[in-house]
RNA sequence: GGGCCGGUAGCUCAGUUAGGCAGAGCGUCUGGCUUUUAACCAGAUGGUCGGGGGUUCAACUCCCUCCCGGCCCGCCA
């Protein structure tokens, strides 16, 4: 029965690994709705690697929605979970990082070992920490425009949902400690599979003394608790608390959270892979007398070939990609195999956006492509955009970046549309959202600061200097341009009269580049100073300021 | 140390399920646009499929082994 989840959604004749997943989650012929299920622990920021858990669940979501099911999405905010280390960064709801001397560190660190639910929030602006993230996870869901049902697994303890899987695990305890020590040396004899809340500190603790189902309570006292490499002091209490007064230990929680929400389907980080998956599926067969779902092991991202990593300080979030992609480029990068270990390279973007519109050509049939490039984005590409329309016009990414060196829209739209990149024909919205694109290239170019960074230097003049020739022909340019030429004529004479004063035609475009953009590349000189106003042109030409 | 996943052109990636000519885009180079930047057009360039061994008529694909990166093998999630 054992199931291998790196080999679910591997193999069969699909383009698309979310068909595959659906089509094993169908073998199964589940009951009506299907659920799918990811989650994390709104532990800190929340950065691109964590999307996968919802982003996974979408697509074969999506890809059994498409086949006629009814398919419930829902995403489990694991905030009964305990803080076991105080982050190094975090961040308000606008998304700004911040570090942690700009909020009260010593207040979270005297909450460690307290749910994430019962902490209060850093930034005194949601009901709890737990909440505080978990509601930007909500925000990133949002932004990409995924509709995904958001449950906390603390309110699913309050409500009593988890009260009878817990009974029920308490029940047959010894054939919890049998299951579980196959996973983990650390459970003997005394182990009970269930850490009660310190009714006195608040504290998630571990020892339970005794346990009486009639009643519905342990006792426990609050012991000390090993937390990585340090340890989460106990207060000493001794009290007695309900199975609504704490949690089940991870490796139960999320079988019984299978149980609770019904799930068929979970993708889950290859850190799950090895460990909690399969004593997860044990416990779920052999103590819950369950079927545990259909799994799926993704691979983990990494950011400009660094490992994500909220302690490092390696994160991007789904805000700041979405500062320099569209969101349905941002989509297709999870429509990519999730066995792969993926890249998410700032610097080389352009080539992610490049190769997504690529796949939208072939979804149209405007693109060459293998049959399994067209079968895929056939496939996928109704579920990265909300409505397909054929009339979608794309400026290439770096051109867009090109035209970001002006501020002026209707000089973008000018020369985009001169250069063949915006169809005559193409209505208002595919023109808006065309060039909505130089918006996002541009603050990509400034970010990684690479060849498309220009900016015009309008205040002050660069710090140049040039031999006598140039400036003899800086000086014809500067008057040539004052009797007020089209774009052709100026980049025409810029030709000429460097000939006429015999200097290097390159050259003399560097100089006129430095003088405005202190660079030595830019955007076509003529075309771009006509649409410059010409005294200042004429003026910076003539060095004068 | 043991297990698992990944490694394909300078870059980003398809192809490995089921063995059958090593692929795309970008980049680079050359040429074109009565104008050597950007863009655009045409052509060219590009490979130890991580290394080695084996099976086979035939291996990126299967087997063995080694290297590199990541994850797991304590706790926690």
């Amino acid at each position: 029965m054992a199931e291998d989840p790196y080999e679910v959604g591997r193999g069969g004749s699909r383009a698309f690994w979310a068909d595959s997943v659906a089509d094993a989650i169908e073998a199964r012929d589940p009951d009506e709705p299907i659920v799918i299920k990811g989650g994390v622990s709104p532990s800190g920021v929340p950065h691109i690697g964590h999307f996968n858990e919802i982003m996974r669940g979408y697509y074969v979501a999506e890809a059994l929605r498409d086949r006629g099911h009814e398919v419930r999405q829902v995403f489990t905010a694991d905030d009964k979970d305990r803080l076991r280390a105080v982050p190094r960064q975090l961040a308000d709801l606008d998304w700004n990082v911040v570090g942690l001397g700009e909020v009260d560190a010593g207040a979270l660190g005297r909450n460690l070992g307290k749910p994430y639910t019962d902490i209060p929030d850093p930034f005194g602006c949601c009901d709890s920490y737990g909440a505080h993230f978990t509601t930007l996870l909500r925000k990133s869901a949002e932004l990409v425009g995924v509709d995904v049902e958001f449950v906390s697994n603390t309110e699913l303890y309050a409500d009593g949902e988890f009260e009878p899987v817990t009974r029920r695990v308490l029940e047959r305890a010894d054939r919890a400690r049998d299951v579980l020590a196959e996973y983990q040396n650390k459970v003997d004899d005394d182990y009970v599979p269930f850490l009660p809340q310190c009714a006195d500190c608040g504290k998630i603790t571990e020892g339970v003394t005794a346990v009486d189902l009639d009643a519905g309570e342990v006792e426990y006292v609050c012991e000390d608790v090993e937390a990585g490499d340090q340890t989460i002091e106990g207060c000493g209490h001794e009290g007695t608390a309900t199975l609504r007064d704490g949690k089940l230990p991870w490796r139960f929680e999320w079988p019984a959270q299978w149980e609770i929400l019904g799930v068929d389907f979970e993708p889950f980080g290859k850190d799950h892979a090895e460990g909690s998956w399969p004593s997860g599926e044990d416990v779920a067969e052999n103590v819950l007398d369950i079927q545990p779902p259909v799994p799926m092991v993704y691979e983990w991202f990494t950011l400009d070939g660094e490992p994500l990593s909220s302690s490092s300080g390696n994160v991007i979030t789904v805000d700041e990609v979405l500062d320099i992609l569209e969101p349905e480029v941002f989509k297709y990068f999870f429509v990519k195999d999730p066995r792969k270990q993926r890249d998410f390279s700032v610097e080389n973007v352009d080539q992610l956006v490049d190769e997504f519109d690529r796949f939208e050509r072939r979804y149209f049939g405007d693109a060459d492509g293998s049959e399994d490039e067209v079968e895929l984005a056939e496939r996928a590409y109704p579920m990265v955009v909300d409505e397909p329309s054929e009339e979608q016009v794309r400026i290439p990414y770096t051109f867009a970046a090109v035209l970001g060196m002006t501020d002026d829209p209707e000089q973008r739209e000018q020369i985009a549309r001169k250069e063949g990149h915006i169809p005559d024909d193409a209505p208002d919205w595919a023109v808006e959202q065309a060039l909505a694109r130089v918006e996002r290239a541009q603050e990509w170019a400034s970010l990684t600061n690479n060849e498309f960074n220009y900016e015009l230097k309008r205040a002050e003049m660069p710090d140049v200097s040039f031999d006598d020739a140039t400036a003899a022909a800086l000086d014809e340019l500067a008057d040539f341009i004052a009797e007020g030429h089209d774009g052709e004529a100026i980049q025409s004479e810029i030709y000429e009269t460097a000939k006429r004063n015999d200097i290097d035609i390159s050259e003399f475009f560097s100089a006129g580049y430095r003088l405005l953009f202190d660079d030595t590349e830019g955007p076509q000189l003529g075309t771009f100073i006509a649409k410059l106003d010409r005294e200042f042109v004429v003026e910076r030409f003539r060095r004068n300021e």
